[in-house]
DNA sequence: GGAGATTTCGAATCCGATTTTAAACGACAT
DNA sequence: ATGTCGTTTAAAATCGGATTCGAAATCTCC
């Protein structure tokens, strides 16, 4: 019985056998060439007889061989996997950007490694050295807080893409929104739709893009000759809530409005909701607009007016971008001009 | 010219060196050990003298030296890394489940490495296999449509945790929600506000879930007493589109109801949505509930009646039943019970 | 003080490729 | 036949640590 046992064990040697056992030394003996034979055929590096590779081509198709991507990372420096520092993993905004890049990267045969900086500049630098300990050769980085300096340092280790920012540097290659014409688009459509008193709701203030996105939205309502009126910017952070308590505090303060353009979608549901509470319906008594185009935009009640930023385009060409820089290219990617979608949160003021 | 040129390329030999490029080997050198020890102290294998601990200790901190996970997976067999599997980075009901892996994973020093299978079971296995080939450490599996057989094929190369089933196996861990309790829940709300003709909009047939949703909603009505009518099933695929479709379907169907349970939010969305374009009431005219208590519930209009599932617990647990696994420890690890969330879509029928 | 038992370390091997170095081979000219 | 220049290809070094094994150092107890 013991002895059975015993016996047992031996036949498996090693319990998590199914896996990819193979090693280029096995396929090398296999068909009698040395390993650094199948390597160089591996990689297209330098030339081999026909006979050679042929026999090797075949060698590795009969046993299942598969090189393994640690120890061709170590040898080789290159790990075939790039690090993608978002905010948050489960961003509306951002998740259909890394859908993007993982689709693209997937494609040319990388792997992303995605982390997330939770809008903490120190969180993100811990993540970019966790990425390069790990040997990523490149790096996605989904804006953040980073500062330009840290990103030109990072960039002299690893090709690095980043995006919500300009930035010219070695190695480095940005992708920045139009935030500014995409606040202009939205705050012209309500004007065009007859609205004058315009309130807006901004984002959060450590985020140079509400900045961009409030100069958009003044820049608006000056070429259209209307005053603006700093009583109808209310502050904001980007989230739900916040969208809320802007609507409530304007409604407190009892100042005239016919429209309201939100800095972003998460706060213009926000401003829908406190508008329901109140009995306000949008678009009859308030239209309503937002920025960034969410997938929720599509199905909100009612649907909702936004600016299209295309996030997953952003991911997409970002990773494209990247693969350039990683194959020696100059990346020329650029991403597209915001464009309004009209949904049912907005309507022309009736004549007075 | 080529001489200078020459010499300068000597003086930058790595170009990328900024990032950590100490090894264990110069620590060792530093403080005149052998390198054996300073991986020995590490990994906190064997003993050492405190004096020379402190010693090393000391010149890793100098030196700033982090060990190389690459070189590491390699010589160890173990990368740190977990593989997750999901059907869509940007899905708003697993988005927040990846969040608590990643919080939870990182908290132990392991790096999550995510992948998605898009609902398809062959990607879902090529998923695992770039995934085993990458040497993970472990796996988990969100859901997907494997079959029980590949899983627990898989779970004998490496620790196994999958969710949205029930499955024993070696090296194999289950943690799965309690869809049938759940829907008796949200179907017992709505009969206890006085409905009795309560719509319900199924999930996609090819998820099991989406049986026992519609078993513990059959369950409940069967319970109180109310028969059950199956023109008031109408199909759905979980996505938004599908709640707008089964609204038109039931409403041109002209068959009567006063309540709507979807089997998840997303198509709880989509009905309120259809009911708002017919003029219908939410919960005025309609009482409405979801299901999965997405964050979206929280500030739609109006906000939803939903039965909460946790999926950032799920991850979490997910995360740290995988841990338990790795460390050879049987996890314990039970998902909480699905309970009421209770919003504003739903209200008390009015007395006849 | 010394034999035997421990504890502590260092040298050698290995992980699975890539890359460099150099030897073997072949064709062709002398 | 010998020598030379070019291809092929094999052997060896490398990447950065982990692990094993055995030797040296320290300790125990008689």
């Amino acid at each position: 019985m013991k002895i059975n046992k015993k016996a047992n064990a031996e036949v498996k040697p090693d319990p998590r056998a199914p896996a990819t056992k193979v090693t280029l030394a096995m396929v090398a003996s296999a068909c009698g060439v040395s390993s650094s034979t199948v390597s160089r055929i591996l990689n297209g590096t330098a030339v081999v007889s026909p006979k050679k590779r042929e026999a090797v081509d075949r060698a590795i198709a009969a046993l299942g061989f598969t090189p393994n991507p640690v120890a061709r990372g170590l040898a080789g420096g290159r790990t075939l996997s790039v690090g993608v520092v978002t905010q948050a993993i489960d961003s509306p905004f951002y998740g259909p950007a890394l859908r993007g890049i993982e689709e693209e990267l997937g494609n040319a045969g990388y792997s992303p490694l995605f982390v997330s900086g939770h809008w903490n500049s120190e969180e993100e630098q811990r993540c970019i050295d966790v990425l390069l300990s790990r040997r990523v050769d490149g790096l996605i980085i989904l804006t953040g807080r980073l500062s330009d300096t840290a990103l030109r340092n990072t960039a002299k280790s690893v090709p690095v893409v980043v995006t919500g920012r300009r930035l010219e540097a070695p190695g480095l290659y940005s992708l920045d929104f139009n935030n500014f014409q995409g606040a202009q688009l939205a705050t012209h459509h309500l004007l065009s739709l007859g609205h004058r008193s315009i309130a807006f709701i901004s984002g959060d203030p450590a985020h140079p893009d509400a900045h961009e996105r409030l100069n958009g939205y003044r820049s608006a309502l000056k070429a259209a000759g209307v005053p603006f009126n700093p009583a109808l910017v209310l502050p904001g952070d980007y989230r739900e809530h916040s969208g809320i308590e802007a609507v409530e505090r304007l409604l407190d303060s009892r100042e005239r409005f016919t429209a309201i353009f939100a800095a972003n979608d998460q706060m213009a549901f926000g401003a829908a909701l406190a508008l329901y509470r109140r009995g306000l319906r949008v678009p009859d008594d308030v239209s309503l607009v937002g920025f960034d185009d969410l997938a929720a935009a599509v199905h909100s009640i009612p649907p909702l007016t936004s600016v299209h930023q295309g996030p997953s385009e952003l991911g997409q060409l970002a990773a494209t971008s990247l693969l350039n820089l990683l194959s020696g290219r100059v990346p020329t990617e650029r991403l597209p001009e915001p464009r309004m979608v009209i949904r049912s949160s907005t309507r022309a003021l009736p004549g007075p």
